[in-house]
DNA sequence: GACGAGGTTTACGTTAACGTAAAGTGCTTG
DNA sequence: CAAGCACTTTACGTTAACGTAAACCTCGTC
């Protein structure tokens, strides 16, 4: 091993001081099962801002979090550019004047609003395939054969 | 007026044996919000299959359900080809093999899972919410503004 | 019979969210 | 030092889900 001084090595990974924890572009993309294609894309559309050593990305847990809470978007059918709205307005919000603030709880309620709507289609969608369900299995059973 | 004897015209509306009403594409459009385009779409993408009278489309209660539930599914973010899965094979249950089913009852059991993930989903974002929420109304009143 | 309101087909355009390929950098290991 | 990873930038390609425009029918109406 000729690394000199550069900074801690990773030998230590568990029991550091809560604040020194970093990530590779590909630790994170297998963490989350995304490409680094994917984790570039996101901080080109300002939904992550990793520092840097050098040319390379340095991801701290902040934007670990940041990539979790993108991706959950993701999967409840959410854009980029939504997801950014919420996201961003999280981080601007100590510095946050008055407006900011307003605007940022006014995109809070309509996501609050969102959520509930999708609630509801989803409990609908889970009678609909519930009834498909059984239908399916009586035909089945018709047919002689079991479940 | 004087259209003849085409059909009959929509004068009593709700009195129908259940078995008669249908739908324009713009009826069904302005219904759901959508543009005749997107309707037309769907039914390229074998999501609706309507009739025709002439070169006109005409809609019946089952393309209404169907386009119904096409919506709710792309409000949870599905895929029209994740729809059409479930929607197309409901159609093809009757003539049903058995094979078909079982691979029906699948695709069901997998759109339930994805269902309870995205309950999971919503939950967490809700906390995150409240969370943001919380936040920016404190650091308002910090600010001396009320709310 | 001109016309306006709806419908139709055809076809090219657009946006979001990445995929994929090429070519280069930096480290460490045989 | 050659080779091999893991990372980087640049840039063009791709897919889904429509939008948009043009050009055409077909009514009932003025």
């Amino acid at each position: 091993m000729s690394r000199s001084d550069i900074q801690a090595p990773e030998a230590d990974s568990e029991t550091l001081p809560k604040q020194q924890r970093t990530y590779t572009i590909g630790e994170l993309s297998r963490m989350f099962e995304v490409t680094p294609r994917t984790v570039r894309f996101y901080e080109q559309e300002g939904l992550l801002a990793p520092g840097r050593k050098g040319q390379q990305r340095i991801y701290r847990e902040k934007d670990r979090v940041r990539l979790k809470l993108t991706l959950r978007g993701k999967r409840l059918g959410f854009s980029l550019a939504e997801i950014r709205e919420v996201v961003m307005m999280y981080d601007a919000m100590p510095d946050g004047n008055a407006r900011q603030l307003r605007r940022l709880l006014e995109i809070l309620a309509n996501k609050r609003d969102s959520l509930e709507r999708q609630l509801e289609d989803i409990r609908l969608m889970r009678l609909e395939i519930d009834d498909v369900d059984h239908r399916a299995r009586e035909v089945l059973r018709s047919l002689g054969q079991k479940a």
